[in-house]
DNA sequence: TAAATTTGTATCGTGCACGATTTAATTTTG
DNA sequence: CAAAATTAAATCGTGCACGATACAAATTTA
């Protein structure tokens, strides 16, 4: 059989979509908790290591285009968790400030990674493995990303 | 600082987001010289593996809804990939059968794994690793669609 | 067997992703 | 300096994901 690697499961395509979905999925009873969707919540993250960020910034640390982003953000400005304000200097950049209410969601989500780790953790998946994949997947998604960065 | 475990590079849920989506891009190419999306690939991989499945055990095996899926089939089901037969034993049901066109573009797909894998294979990545990484995501999955069931 | 429950699928609404295109501001070049 | 090229956002269209709901067929239970 020619075709063993075209089954589910010795792609490596698979898992790495489905574990992704399940992550995701394992996070929305806390996020939903703060009223915010996953891609909203990494939006967030990055504001709360560094705030007043131009969009395209944004979009480079999140592997986001304006396509995606730009909706994303203005429904989060609806909600008020942040503002957008054009810059004065250059008129084509946007920057985003968090309000009162962005900066504050941040006490609530201190917990969230220590929850998260509590779920993956069992008998079966170390603390040291967790690491080990984060690392590599981080790795991975440098080379993926300057490969098709680079065309 | 208490809230370093917030701190984008240190959480899992990220790198496992962002390289499923790189992966996903990395198939492009491929896929589109098949008119297909990667959901549309994964539906097919599952039926050049078993034809005639029923819905909910396309479902299973993608761990997708059939809210998803549904619709999802319906796409290929209009490109004639496939036909939707319901069920005579139990009307409940609708199986899945592919057509001749759809069995034929497994010959084109055959290919495609390799070419992915040497998308991935650089000199910081062995061939070793993503099998060692497509293991652990496997297991990661398995653990956690199982909790997810249990609820 | 009639009523209640379960099962299998479909539909609806919302929110991403992302290729392609558009628009406007800024920078580079001839 | 004016034309061309680049850069930053936004918009449009299509296709997933997925919670919630609906509905009909089948199964279980009283």
């Amino acid at each position: 059989m020619d075709d063993e690697q075209l089954k589910l499961n010795n792609q490596i395509c698979f898992p790495i979509y489905s574990v992704s979905r399940l992550i995701t999925k394992a996070y929305k009873p806390f996020l939903e908790e703060m009223g915010l969707t996953y891609p909203q919540y990494l939006v967030l993250l990055v504001l709360w290591e560094n705030d007043n960020l131009a969009m395209n910034k944004i979009g480079e640390k999140l592997l986001l285009n304006t396509n995606t982003l730009s909706p994303l953000v203005k429904r989060m400005e609806k909600m008020e968790l942040l503002r957008r304000k054009r810059s004065e200097k250059d008129e084509r950049s946007v920057f985003i400030q968090l309000t009162e209410k962005g900066k504050e969601l941040k006490n609530k989500a201190v917990p969230i990674p220590e929850k998260l780790l509590n779920t993956l953790l069992t008998e079966d998946v170390s603390l040291t493995e967790i690491m080990l994949l984060k690392d590599t997947l981080n790795k991975w998604s440098d080379i993926l990303s300057e490969k098709q960065n680079d065309k």
